[in-house]
DNA sequence: TCTCGAATAATTGTATACAATAATACCACA
DNA sequence: TGTGGTATTATTGTATACAATTATTCGAGA
């Protein structure tokens, strides 16, 4: 079903509406564009060299998304998040990693659980070595595995999607050389309460994880991390 | 910011492509299609009196709604939703309204709490009449004032996104005689705390409401809801 | 100089035309 | 009778034309 099915994004992308949705939403998550800043169809058509139908249609996509707001015949204008906005994300955010790392615990395949443990010590190394690019993406990956591992795809969904929304802002908090680290060994807790079926510790460390990211988030300036990412460009 | 503005659906209703998503959207939700079921651009058109174009706008908000799912070059379909996926929703939602419970006993005005009192006085009074659709309008009532006062658009937004799929099941469940007058006697206990202040015991309760809310479905037959929905027509 | 308002321009909303792709029908051939 | 392939049709994807709405310019009058 549309919304939940991830495959979605990979076909659409082959379409000119498809990429021009990825494309916008891209540069809006990366500030390439101001908050409330419009996005005129007929400039965002030369720029990418299609007409304004495809245009249309991905900004009706990217406003049910929450990246635009179109006010009828007058325009469509980009839509920020606020401060408050993404601390209520990740409050709901905590309580749904929690619910998956239950989930998780009890329908995980020996496959999935395989690619768990080989993050985990991946991560681990490059923490030693002071890899952040990496110990990022591992991070990311962390979770998609459990999310994939839930076994429900609406609540896969409604994880990733809430994760692109603090896609920028997290982006620069995993950059934070004390966060990556500390970060993964609380993967390992997680994923040491899996191994050993116990789904209550799971959702506790999976929660408590969320919050002590958004709180090391808040720490080091979650308004400096968004304006030093606006100067970030497109990555 | 787009999919967080409730207020958005009350100006789109002006436009063509407004109004075929929501008759769409009412469609759907209210089994005038089966599922899996085609939905062709020109017919549809047709039976509106409009173009292809405000149509296939409607279709990509759908998509991303969920309700319909679209192949590239190949056409639209009407995609339900199944047991498991209501089952999961009914789980997110839990802790979802606990939270939602939760901030709202933080952050409730007296107006709010004030119209949540007459509805909870008022359903009492039509339960005891047997007067089965008003006391559902009524606990949809409930939960949207519940979902304003928490304060939060993004979890707002969050639940009555939700509240939508499991729509048509819910109507069914609650014109059941029993689960009306149980489903209020839950909310006066949830309205109860909210008023003294106390915010984990409104959290426990809204969430052990939904979950008997679902339980209490799942006892009368999911699967029969479902089947019965579908000679319902629309209203 | 300021304000009001009409003319003009810019922009979005909708319809239609054309292109590309997929589904179907139909016929030749085995 | 069954099968493969091509022609035809149907349907979606995209571009463009036109309509409706909103924004802007600019001049008349106070």
């Amino acid at each position: 079903m549309g919304k939940y099915d991830v495959k979605q994004e990979v076909t659409d992308k082959y379409s000119l509406r498809g990429r021009v949705f990825h494309k916008l939403r891209d540069d809006i998550l990366s500030g390439k564009y101001e908050d409330h800043e419009e996005l005129k169809e007929v400039a965002i058509g030369e720029e990418l060299g299609v007409s304004r139908t495809p245009v249309r249609e991905a900004f009706r996509q990217l406003e049910l998304e929450g990246l635009i707001q179109i006010i009828p015949n007058k325009g469509a204008y980009v839509t920020g998040i606020t401060e408050k906005d993404v601390k209520d994300i990740y409050m709901i955010r905590s309580l749904l990693e929690g619910l998956c790392a239950r989930w998780a615990t009890e329908h995980i395949t020996p496959e999935q659980l395989d690619e768990m443990e080989e993050n985990v010590y991946l991560a681990e190394f490059h923490a030693s070595k002071g890899h952040l690019d990496q110990l990022a993406a591992l991070d990311n990956r962390f979770h998609d595995i459990m999310y994939e591992a839930c076994d429900s795809k609406i609540l896969e969904h409604q994880l990733k999607d809430f994760h692109q929304y603090v896609l920028r802002v997290r982006k620069k908090t995993l950059s934070n050389a004390n966060r990556g680290p500390q970060s993964n060994m609380e993967h390992k807790g997680i994923l040491e309460a899996i191994k050993a079926k116990d789904a209550d510790l799971a959702e506790r460390l999976a929660h408590q994880h969320m919050i002590n990211a958004y709180e090391n988030m808040v720490k080091n300036g979650l308004h400096e991390a968004y304006e030093r990412e606006k100067n970030y460009g497109q990555n």
